[in-house]
DNA sequence: CTTAAATCAGACAAATTTATCTGATTATAC
DNA sequence: GTATAATCAGATAAATTTGTCTGATTTAAG
């Protein structure tokens, strides 16, 4: 059960995270971020070829081939991960699942949760990936 | 595509809010809450009959039967829908899928959407059902 | 009493999401 | 150059969610 996002997303995000936080690193290979994060290995590993082809990270093939981030990481910020997914459909529908809601044909939560969700796309945006990296080393090195 | 709840949950919580606007009648039958929501008859149907073993739905069998809310729609809140649909399990999880995410051991996140979830939490347990009846009539009305 | 219209119960089916498998390709290291 | 270790590509499988079908049961109405 996920909150948001899709397991795949948040894979993603996680993935995305740890290699911001491992830039010194020249390449992770998705072993070691499925075991790290404790994702099932192809699936991360899919995932990151995706985001591969969404230009946000980069991957080096062969052996001691690897992932990395595409661009410096103070120019990725979690939006563009989710975007790459899952998409923006979340920011746009309506949360009770109502056709055509928008302020002149709301829903009963309409403005309250058009509130949140602007939040909910800041916290996404406001940040670039730099900004985790502390918090991300910290959570990874206490999950196994 | 749903935002944060599944699409069983959405549909009981339109279909809830429906029998709430619609008090004045004895009961409403499946068949026009799925027609005026646009929601599969069989479909809304089953969740109608778990909302009415969870007790928030009352339930009239044979000719001319169909549901109501099994009690004054001042004593039911979204919430409940969501707790008896979904679960409360958004409210407590990661928001980017980490295990153990909490105070002691955070994600990137944790701070930011806390506070976001717990408005969410609140968008769904400050009103009761009584209070979007109106809301919930004009929205229904300008569905089909 | 019979018919009709509704919920109820449970199986079934379709669609989507999540996860795995197989083999090909690539590139490093020895 | 050969072995090794990685990504890549696409098929397949498993699990979950969403939706449908069939028939039984219940009850109001004529």
């Amino acid at each position: 059960m996920t909150v948001i996002f899709s397991k795949k997303c948040e894979y993603g995000l996680q993935a995305v995270l740890y290699l911001a936080a491992h830039m010194d690193k020249n390449v992770v290979s998705a072993e070691e971020i499925a075991k790290k994060l404790n994702i099932p290995k192809e699936f991360v590993s899919k995932i990151l070829q995706n985001l591969t082809e969404s230009g946000i990270v980069y991957s080096k093939k062969g052996k001691s081939g690897g992932f990395a981030l595409a661009k410096d990481p103070q120019k990725i910020k979690l939006i563009d991960i989710v975007a790459a997914i899952d998409g923006l459909g979340i920011f746009k529908s309506c949360v009770l699942g109502f056709p055509n809601c928008n302020p002149d044909n709301p829903c009963p939560l309409h403005g309250k949760w058009g509130e949140l969700r602007s939040k909910a796309y800041d916290m996404l945006t406001e940040e670039n990936l730099d900004a985790f990296k502390e918090k991300t080393l910290k959570k990874v090195m206490n999950i196994n």
